[in-house]
DNA sequence: CCGTCTTGTTGTACAGGATACAACCCGGTT
DNA sequence: AACCGGGTTGTATCCTGTACAACAAGACGG
């Protein structure tokens, strides 16, 4: 009743398109997700008449549809964050040597809009676009506790380190708040580590965070801490900039 | 009948959504598409419970959701040639001082993978994913000269010097065949022009175009044709990278 | 403070459209 | 030629998407 059945398979389609990177053909989509391989037919075709998907005209298989492309690039592009953060994240890996991310918060989740690889064989690496929790990693702890949304309900537990209980993590996050950056240690990903600090927009209010991660072994509590300070500058640096950014909006914008 | 009606709908409201980078209303949404808002209501609501949308909780207004991050990503990276052509890419603007671009075929259009921008005030930047056509174009003439699949049917005109038809352009793509290269001579756009060749994988089938474009006055026909020189070099050597890629892959057999 | 207007959500009845089944087509294989 | 797996196209049925209406919640202006 309230979710539209034929829109909601499409977009399941879609889901499934993204696991099949060599294409999946009608069959195996009706399969998926249970349907009548004419029903998945006439679905694929409305997905590929507006781009959406796309069909090899020899194969017969469907892929994703360049349509994606530009609707994926638009959203990132949107937020000048990105663009932005850019140099800083580079300047973050040079003093670093670690993997540098920069993430907004997307409804309950941590999007991760860019990152920038460190050169050691061993490193952590979080493609762009991907969705994490809030409540297990740095970057989303910083959006919880700098944030004024508040503490997502479901807690899930992905490591034995990770923070279940909700009180716990609110005095977590309270800590983080005092010493101005939180830290994941190992509560998402076994062996890995990272530290993150908030990034504030023109008004004060926060606009996303900065951070880096790398593996246990070299990034260790104690290092962390003290990597922490170098975090804090670069991520201070960037929320100047875009602060500064702001105001030569508003000088050169104002007769428009 | 071979179009579902609702999934369609879904579909335009995402394109919607990206006209409107500061979110947009249900109201909004009905009204651009002649639906009732409590059918959009529930489109909408859809695409949320997906990702494919995002309600803000304050303004109740809807914006792109980072699930197309996610996915746009994917097909981006999904071909290794994005990747490996991005130092070739740098190489061609130091070289050249012109924009250059990376493009494959997806179905009758050109899709741009990636860009690296020149330094030079006046530019000309075309957007990562963007769609062009094949007939006006410098990539898309490659993509056609040097492919096996067929000219598209309709040939719109969009400047006084684009090639509309079939038989000229036949010709045309006969001369880029011969001297290995295409140039878009203000075909597309006013004032600007392009030249492209083609490049090629592991088993010498064409994979894409690259190209560089620049603005007419600073890329005139008698200098579009010693440039071209560099960027069939260049090309040459991105077509020779990707063959002897391959046999690493082969080799060494990548980990999931 | 109260009407009024705009905007979003939710019930509900109806009919239009999505669905499943079957027939058909097409390439590859035996 | 017969067979088989996979894709497309008709068609009848009934489910589901749709529009209308009522409701809720702010935003405004008097």
């Amino acid at each position: 009743m309230s979710e539209i059945q034929s829109l909601a398979r499409g977009l399941r389609a879609l889901d499934i398109l993204e696991t099949e990177s060599d294409g999946i053909g009608i069959t195996g989509i009706a399969r998926r997700i249970n349907i009548d391989k004419s029903t998945a037919s006439r679905i694929m075709k409305t997905l590929a008449t507006y781009g959406y998907a796309e069909q090899s005209s020899e194969t017969r298989r469907y892929t994703l549809g360049p349509r994606l492309v530009r609707l994926g690039q638009s959203l990132l592009t949107r937020t000048p964050l990105r663009d932005q953060a850019r140099p800083f994240l580079r300047e973050l890996v040079t003093q670093t040597q670690e993997c540098a991310h920069i993430a907004v918060r997307a409804s309950d989740q941590v999007l991760y809009l860019d990152q920038v690889e460190a050169a050691a064989t061993l490193r952590v690496s979080t493609g762009v676009g991907t969705l994490a929790p809030l409540h297990c990693t740095a970057l989303g702890k910083v959006l919880l506790a700098f944030g004024d949304k508040d503490i997502p309900q479901d807690m899930e537990r992905h490591t034995p380190r990770t923070i279940t209980d909700v009180a716990a993590l609110r005095m977590h996050l309270e800590q983080a708040r005092r010493q101005g950056y939180a830290i994941d240690d190992e509560e998402f990903n076994h062996d890995v580590r990272c530290v993150a600090v908030p990034i504030y927009g023109l008004d004060g209010e926060l606009v996303g965070a900065i951070g880096i991660s790398g593996p246990g072994a070299r990034l260790t509590l104690a290092r962390i801490h003290d990597l922490a300070q170098v975090v804090q500058r670069i991520g201070q640096a960037l929320s100047d900039r875009l602060a500064y950014r702001h105001e030569e909006y508003a000088a050169s914008g104002e007769e428009a």
